[in-house]
DNA sequence: CCACCCGCATACCGTGGGTATCCGGATACC
DNA sequence: GGTATCCGGATACCCACGGTATGCGGGTGG
């Protein structure tokens, strides 16, 4: 109760810190990484440019900070969906709105893409941390390739890694292509898995339709 | 010849032009579309950034230039590629010596999604030109799709457009994650074609290795 | 109670896209 | 051939934005 009467620094910097995060959530998902100025951002929160820089080193910092955050939520969003239980068409249907919530919305997987691009031409370190954060998408999916598979007791058509890299691939350029060509079905992922799965699937002798 | 001696206007402007489009090509390129500046630009090419705004109305005209210049030089390669004689595996091969350079050139695919996102968060106007640049590559990628298949006789295991669709996506993606994280594998995109022809041209009763 | 510390605000700098204006030589008309 | 005009390119400038230096005021430790 004292705490709330009278915040100590340490709160009141915490607090700041999360009312800037927020805000930068909100801004950086909806106009991008080099659409939101910092300015924007503290103004919104309702502080100075001075407070960011006092909580955050850089620009960068701030987005990865975001990115980090959102990305958790996605993984635990598509495990959620695809892990959960019943049966296989409900799963795969979860997944289809998981995906068509995701891919379709172009403010995650543009910024994800642009603050990517942009680590990739600045300094190695930044580049290593968003290559990190490929690598845990690449682990969330090929566990749950591994998972589905052994559920539905069939052998994967590649090894689970390569699959699992080729998935993120397609779903990296289909959000793309996706944002800039709107017309464009967020179907195929879900496609494309239902053809790898029937690959896989599939009794001898049975060609493609 | 006296057009050499005293050039006319027309073609002193249409050589500044050139000059640069060249330069804004070697520097796009090596940089990406924000790092370079059009000073830069104009410096490279000896001349002032007056020169430039003279004949490009904006840094996204000049940028859109050299991206059509570029995508069109690399669609024919590839159709040069794969169209070309030879037998299924030395046409394969060289798609891969394709693949190789290209996806796996850093500059090239950054440049084209660093420009697809900036397009698709400006104005509408520019996203519809950065996307019919895809539905070209689609084109393309479907009539090589089909082209292959009538070749070798066998049916595509979905439709050719959104096959080549998936196509493009997963290069797309490919390459983007291959420029943040080197170590992947090149290789990713020709295995999943030699996946895609092996469902499609897999003989009864085979599973997969 | 007081001196220090530090989170945030303010003022400022360099850079880069874009604009307004100017200059000089090619062009058009006589 | 002379001269008025036009226009490609140079120069100077504006504003936005990332980043830095410094100042202020209130929490903190003695």
């Amino acid at each position: 109760m004292a705490a709330m009467a009278r915040p100590t620094r340490a709160e009141s910097q915490a607090r700041t810190r999360a009312l800037l995060i927020e805000t930068a959530r909100r801004l950086f998902l909806r106009d991008g990484y080099h659409a939101t100025t910092l300015e924007k951002v503290a103004e919104a929160a309702g502080y100075s440019k001075g407070a960011v820089y006092s909580n955050f080193g850089t620009k960068d910092e701030l987005c990865q900070t975001v990115i980090d955050l959102v990305r958790g939520e996605q993984v635990q969003a598509v495990m959620d969906a695809f892990l959960g239980e019943g049966t296989d068409e409900t799963r795969l249907a979860a997944f289809e709105a998981w995906a068509e919530r995701t891919i379709g919305d172009p403010g995650w997987t543009l910024l994800e893409a642009e603050f990517a691009i942009h680590a990739a031409r600045r300094d190695p370190a930044l580049r290593d941390r968003v290559a990190s954060g490929g690598r845990a998408w690449v682990g969330a999916l090929q566990l749950l390739l591994e998972k589905e598979a052994h559920r539905r007791g069939l052998a994967l058509p590649m090894p689970a890694p390569e699959m699992a890299g080729a998935l993120l691939s397609l779903g990296i350029g289909l959000g793309l292509r996706r944002a800039v060509d709107p017309a464009l079905s967020p179907e195929a992922l879900p496609d494309m898995i239902r053809l790898l799965l029937d690959v896989a699937t599939r009794p001898p002798g049975t060609g493609p339709s």
